[in-house]
DNA sequence: CCGCTTTTTAGAATGATTCTTATTTTGGTG
DNA sequence: CACCAAAATAAGAATCATTCTAAAAAGCGG
């Protein structure tokens, strides 16, 4: 089943019009073959040593990007300073722990956000974001 | 009434044991004289300059920290990088376009989010931020 | 006005991210 | 396989917002 996101990731690539190089390849295995993920730039390319691939962090960057362009990833930002990276692109929330920086997913079926006010004019409504975020009991 | 506001900070200042110092003063008086507002440091830094109020970026960050515990202040992160500062500490959400980098406020009262699940064992909600993100029509 | 504590400040330091430029890979083509 | 042009990678410099440090200035009770 993992298989078959990372076969999907390298559909995807080609369709974005990206290369299947060895680092997009090695890193999409890191990111889509064990399930929902979120990683900041700085622990992929930990990950990436110790799994023995020889990745630049300006190539992690890039790729993160690439891939978030082309949506395989979406991008999260809760905390000033970082992001952070999901591998999750379907519609859902995010339960972010402030103490412990962990950022877990919320299925979208259950949650509910109604009663919005029309997008101002000229714009539309790209996405929604909700997190809720926890602190300790 | 914007007095009222400004009159406010300033007891609550005291009430969190800051000073009442001539830059926080100046700062109080120009993030809550005049509405809701969400600025960045790096603006309120040039409105200062403008207003002809000599702080530093240093006391600009630290008095918006100071004020954000003192429950003064929000601190929104929409955007990797920076960090916006509501003066709206009522509960309310955001729309964020995403072009021009403008934050306004929802109010809460017409949004409704529901059916969220319980947070884990040992955390408890701390708050609910929602980010409607906008994009061209 | 004294002395002590809190603030402010200038500038250095940090940390994540982006950019620049040279080098390496990749994917055709002959 | 050899060669080329285009795309990708890497190393390190550069950037940007933010935080830290240490030293000078301001506020405040007596």
């Amino acid at each position: 089943m993992q298989k078959r996101r990372y076969t999907y990731a390298l559909e995807q690539l080609k369709t974005a019009g990206l290369r299947p190089t060895k680092q997009r390849l090695a890193l999409a295995k890191l990111l889509f073959d064990s399930g929902d993920r979120h990683v900041t730039a700085e622990q992929l390319h930990i990950e990436a040593d110790e799994a023995r691939v020889v990745v630049s962090l300006a190539t992690i960057y890039n790729t993160l990007h690439q891939f978030t362009r082309s949506g395989l990833l979406r991008e999260v930002v809760v905390e000033q300073g970082r992001s952070y990276f999901d591998t999750n692109t379907t519609e859902h929330h995010h339960f972010f722990n402030e103490s412990t920086g962990e950022l877990v997913d919320i299925p979208s079926s259950p949650v509910l956000v109604d009663n919005l006010p029309a997008p101002p004019d000229g714009t539309r409504v790209a996405r929604i974001d909700v997190v809720v975020r926890l602190a300790e009991a």
